[in-house]
DNA sequence: CAAACGTGGTC
DNA sequence: TGACCAAGTTT
């Protein structure tokens, strides 16, 4: 790995840091939606749809925009009603977070009248956030200088320092923090958080990182960046089969919705137990990721079926309005697009 | 503090 | 194909 020599860390010369780090950002910073405005309701919607997942998926799919236009302010968003509120977020995953959010409008528009809160303790109360998601409004919306760690920040701040331990335990957490408050611009916070973010995004993306391009190569202390952060040991994938049943009678197809648990509200196909239905004509099977399964969903014939309580009739046209996680969406549209074909 | 929580993309 | 990753928070 070719990279520049360290001169003086950013620590050593945070001044030189955050100007060479603001000076680069606001030649080649990008343009967000989010960083158009300094609506803090509209950069906390952003900031929940964005925790683990990727600008591309926001945007490039659109479920920002149409999220702020379907619920423009707290008010909207405090009043949405459960099915809408997930069709919203109908493939963005952790679906708890919509909820939250939903709270958290609740929140300001009950607790704080409709006025979104600029104190850091209070936007740290709100549901669905947390240190990261609190750090991020208050500089973004209010260019309050709070400092912030996000996956991003801490990958540049453990290259930039040569962190080796494994960042993962609460005190290389604490570690993190400390420094991503000191070098904090307090005259600046927005653009140097903004900053910081982007370059772990760009410059100082995970793997192979571009140092010879990095506008603060001289303040960084590691000589192998690539090994850097350290991360613990991870969840072991355990392997899932799920068996359910296509049903179609006179146009309308049986669906059951889900109460309680990691998707409840949405509807699926209905599932049987593996020895009752593992005989029956096999449609479509598909394999799919949730959490730490890698779920095969078999998608039967519906011989022998018997209704349970809870399970529905929906024509095709309701199916499309309803919310449904995307592998069952998908696993119907292949059941009756490719008839008995099995992927 | 470990585990749970979704999904799609990449190598 | 499978492991890893992506603007974390809650329990």
């Amino acid at each position: 790995m070719l990279k520049p020599r360290c001169e003086n860390d950013a620590l050593e010369d945070p001044d030189g840091f955050r100007r060479a780090l603001r000076a680069w950002f606001e030649s080649q910073g990008k343009d967000y939606p989010w960083r158009r405005t300094q609506d803090a309701y509209a950069i906390l919607v952003s900031e929940v749809m964005l925790q683990q997942t990727q600008i591309a998926t926001v945007l490039g799919r659109g479920f920002y925009a149409r999220f702020m236009e379907k619920f423009p302010d707290t008010r909207a968003l405090a009043a949405a009603e459960d099915d809408e509120l997930l069709k919203a977020w109908e493939g963005l995953g952790y679906y708890r977070r919509a909820r939250m959010l939903r709270e958290a409008a609740r929140v300001v528009e009950r607790d704080h009248a409709g006025a979104f809160p600029r104190d850091h303790a209070a936007v740290l109360g709100l549901p669905g956030v947390g240190r990261y998601t609190a750090g991020a409004v208050m500089s973004f919306a209010f260019d309050e200088a709070q400092p912030l760690v996000d996956g991003n920040v801490a990958r540049v701040l453990s290259r930039l320092m040569d962190f080796s331990g494994e960042i993962d335990g609460g005190k290389a957490q604490k570690q993190l923090w400390t420094w991503a408050e000191e070098l904090l611009d307090q005259a600046h916070p927005r653009a140097y958080n903004s900053a910081l973010m982007e370059l772990g995004q760009t410059h100082c993306r995970t793997g192979q990182p571009d140092c010879l391009e990095c506008p603060v190569s001289k303040f960084c202390r590691t000589r192998s960046p690539a090994e850097l952060p350290k991360k613990g040991r991870r969840v072991k994938v355990t392997a899932l089969d799920e068996h359910v049943v296509f049903a179609e009678r006179n146009g309308r197809v049986l669906l059951k919705k889900l109460e309680g648990g990691r998707r409840s509200g949405m509807w699926r196909l209905p599932e049987r137990p593996a020895d009752e239905i593992a005989c029956w004509a096999l449609l479509h099977q598909r394999k799919y990721g949730i959490t730490r399964y890698r779920v095969t969903l078999h998608v039967h014939g519906d011989e022998g079926l018997k209704e349970r309580a809870g399970e529905v009739w929906h024509s095709l046209d309701e199916v499309a309005e309803l919310v449904m996680p995307p592998a069952d969406r998908a696993a119907l549209a292949a059941v009756l697009g490719d008839g008995e074909e099995i992927a």
